[in-house]
RNA sequence: GGCGCAUUCGUCUAGUGGUCAGGACAUGUGGUUCUCAUCCAUAAAACAGGGGUUCGAUUCCCCUAUGCGCCA
């Protein structure tokens, strides 16, 4: 990508924890880094914040990365791209939080708290029980460095508790404006557990400082950690980066979008036969629009489009329908070669087919899908719909018979049908002459051609709903047509 | 419970101190000489409530309600 880096001082960074798949709200933030990154010509940072020991895997850490480069949302830096800020890894950074630890302690901006969890526990049901706010006295803050020292040396679990200053804190967001906060209502928290390994406010302040990041782009639910951080950036006597917080993408009942709202992970979809450039389409527009009537994007209009001013302060509802109806649309822009390989597993999953298919038979499977292109909303449903190509359809009376005719004359039109097509030039088997035979074949037999065609197609379908009856029987031959329309016969 | 954020059709959203409040999805209807889909046309559908400010507020301010998030 041209101009990629022309602005070394936009920095952004997408920092998920590995504790489960990619989902549609982190792949949204992702997107908006990498959205911004690219249209600034900045860099995209991936940054893999592990250091949730117990639920941190490393099959979730491939599945994010593996979700990212399907999406497309390839980035500059990473772990599997080492840039020149180090680790990607936080848990391969602990010597690095150590140091800043360190340098707060020694600054009495942090210091070590060996309260017990019973303890704590117990004066915070004390505060609920008065209604107060519950949060920690600041107890061991006043403990000398040399009692510290001592009970660390006797190796005394503690934790480092960071010392929050009281004062009024305005966060300027890029997307919500000032936010003022109170730190007095914070108490001071813990920002190195008892086995040596940071919480989130601290290890991500550090990293962002030291990877340089200029914009922290993330989720509305960080909105409230903000002010928080933005006391350690003063400890350290940095300047905080800017903050955009983004809103939530929502389930249908409007709490934030998470698994018991169904499919939330970009595997679930991808499996489901969504494309990748539809997904990306979509959750664009959720929370931002270009201020235009576009919907459809591609991802240089995504990249030259996209701007922070124009994200909405709302959260969005996730609206399966207009993901499939985008969907629907990019697949009948796709090619139909591609569209024929993204398809084949699906068949293959259905037992529609087995191997790879021939040269002659991919031929003939691309005039099948071709047929379905405007049909399908996802590639999963093109095997439900072309079944009847590939086994012999379950054929009702029911079905036969079109919905103001009668089961009398739909006899009478397969019978006179079954007759007829014999008289046809297999080389007149196709679509257009078909259509030109059939209809006058209607005409001369006194047939609506709803009498004749619904019955047959759905003699070559089992269908009440498919392609045209004509595509079909080109496709089917003359041989299996008669087949099938004699076996329909027979039901009637 | 405390703090914070939010509120335009069912959903995603545009928008302005005076607009027929616009578009998209979904829905209804009609058309495209076979169904379905595509495509086209068309309809119905919204400014949470209450106070202000103002000649006038959906738009600016306050309160309430509701929802959501974070902390515990």
């Amino acid at each position: 990508m041209k101009n990629r880096h022309s602005d070394p001082n936009i920095r952004v960074r997408f920092a998920p924890s590995p504790t489960g798949v990619l989902h549609i709200g982190s792949a949204r933030t992702a997107l908006f880094n990498y959205l911004f990154a690219r249209h600034t010509g900045g860099t995209f940072i991936l940054r893999i914040e592990d250091t949730d020991r117990g639920r941190s895997t490393i099959e979730s850490e491939n599945n994010i990365i593996e979700g990212m480069k399907w999406l497309g949302l390839d980035w500059d830096e990473g772990p599997d791209a080492e840039g020149p800020f180090g680790h990607y890894r936080q848990m391969e950074r602990l010597g690095i939080y150590k140091k800043y630890a360190q340098k707060l302690l020694v600054e009495n901006k942090a210091y070590h708290c060996f309260c017990k969890p019973e303890e704590l526990e117990k004066e915070r049901e004390a505060q609920m029980k008065e209604g107060i706010a519950p949060r920690y006295s600041g107890k061991c803050k006043n403990k000398s460095k040399d009692e510290a020292e001592k009970l660390i040396a006797l190796n005394t679990p503690h934790v480092i508790r960071f010392v929050i200053e009281p004062k009024k804190i305005i966060v300027n967001d890029l997307i919500r404006g000032n936010v003022e906060f109170d730190s007095s209502l914070f108490g001071d928290f813990v920002m190195v557990k008892s086995d040596g390994v940071p919480i989130f406010i601290f290890s991500n302040v550090v990293d962002d400082i030291e990877m340089k990041i200029s914009h922290v782009i993330r989720g509305e639910d960080h909105l409230s950690n903000t002010p928080k951080q933005i006391l350690v950036y003063e400890a350290l006597g940095a300047v905080p980066p800017q903050f955009a917080h983004i809103p939530m993408i929502l389930g249908p009942d409007k709490s934030k979008l998470s698994k018991r709202h169904g499919a939330t992970s970009i595997d679930d979809y991808k499996n489901q036969g969504f494309l990748a450039d539809a997904i990306v389409n979509f959750i664009s527009l959720l929370g931002w629009n270009p201020g235009t009537d576009q919907e459809i994007f591609t991802r240089e209009d995504l990249i030259k489009q996209f701007s922070l001013e124009r994200i909405q302060k709302s959260g969005a509802v996730f609206n399966i329908e207009k993901l499939k109806w985008l969907n629907g649309n990019y697949i009948r822009n796709l090619k139909i070669d591609k569209l024929t390989e993204l398809c084949i597993p699906y068949l293959q999953e259905a037992s529609l087919m087995v191997l790879a298919p021939s040269e002659k038979e991919l031929a003939r499977l691309e005039k099948i899908i071709l047929l379905e292109q405007s049909r399908i909303q996802t590639i999963s449903e093109i095997s439900g719909h072309i079944d009847y190509f590939f086994k012999e359809p379950q054929i009702d009376q029911k079905i036969l018979i079109p919905k103001k005719g009668n089961a009398e004359t739909t006899k009478k039109a397969l019978d006179a049908s079954a007759v007829f097509i014999m008289t046809i030039d297999n080389a007149d088997f196709e679509a257009n002459k078909l259509k030109d035979i059939w209809y006058k074949f209607c005409e001369q037999n006194n047939f609506k051609p709803i009498e004749v065609l619904w019955p047959l197609r759905a003699a070559f379908t089992g269908k009440e709903a498919s392609a045209g009856a004509f595509e079909i029987m080109e496709i089917l031959g003359k041989e299996k047509c008669v087949e099938r329309i004699n076996r329909a016969i027979s039901v009637l």
